[in-house]
DNA sequence: CTAGAGCCTTGATCAAGGTCCAGAGTCAAG
DNA sequence: CTTGACTCTGGACCTTGATCAAGGCTCTAG
């Protein structure tokens, strides 16, 4: 819509993208982001785009997606017919891997809830359910 | 039940326990365990409450307490009165933690499933919804 | 007694994902 | 032109939870 955007200073992306700017360098040397093009001065010069980019960035690290993987997706989707299938595939993976984690934490989360429930909150700690099933409490030697 | 159990090497808990040696002695660095007893050559002497000591922290670690909560855990289980209030109120910070990020990924699932099953798998793209939700595309200056 | 397994300490290293610093150059407002 | 805010590079440092290495004792089975 609008290719020809004012350059922007690395100060200016971070603050459009909410990120700091030794996170917008960080990104540059691991590759998640391309080498941009420098003023005269050597100050870096990006485009709307890069905040855009950053916002990918972001967003995927919500969906739990790493670094590592996010910049395989970035790779992805530069190649304009083999990375759709691709994308599609790892966004697949991962949503295994969250309902993986979810099923997880619910288990853990009941385990919990019945300790909770079932401790009366005063007493001595070797009747505490909580600590009980924790240790096993034994003596040392 | 018994009190006066043989004392059992570092490698031997190890194996018990279920961990590694070095972890056992990183835990008694980070104050998660009492330092032992000592032979005369220097060799750490445990008895079988480390193995326990040992599965609590596994089991809290499941939990999703992190070592610094474990070591607060373990000092609380040791005062024999005001203990066991404060271990419940814990676990049950932790239950709401744990509540609340199973919440979070139930939402990113949700997010997720929605674009994986918009994604067709083929054509370009800048009109694969997965890509396109992330990025919001835009020519980079 | 000897070999080999086990243990000791100190300190380095790892993975992930940044964060911070020093010292120097640059930019923009007044 | 000056001043203060901004940016540059390179490298050190941070957190969490371990894990490994080097060099040197110690223990136990044969």
């Amino acid at each position: 819509m609008n290719p020809q955007t004012a350059p922007l200073t690395i100060g200016t992306v971070a603050k459009r993208a909410g990120v700091a700017i030794d996170t917008i360098r960080y990104y540059e040397r691991e590759g998640l982001l391309p080498e941009p093009l420098r003023r005269a001065s050597g100050y870096r010069s990006y485009g709307e785009g890069t905040v855009a980019q950053l916002r990918f960035i972001r967003r995927a690290k919500e969906m739990g997606f790493t670094l590592e993987e996010i910049r395989e997706l970035l790779a992805l989707s530069a190649d304009r017919q083999r990375g759709v299938k691709a994308v599609k595939k790892r966004a697949e993976q991962r949503l295994a891997a969250i309902e993986q984690r979810i099923a997880e934490l619910q288990r853990v989360r009941d385990g919990l809830a019945q300790l909770v429930s079932s401790c009366p909150g005063h007493g001595k700690p070797e009747e505490c359910p909580i600590l009980r099933a924790l240790s096993d409490e034994e003596v040392r030697a």
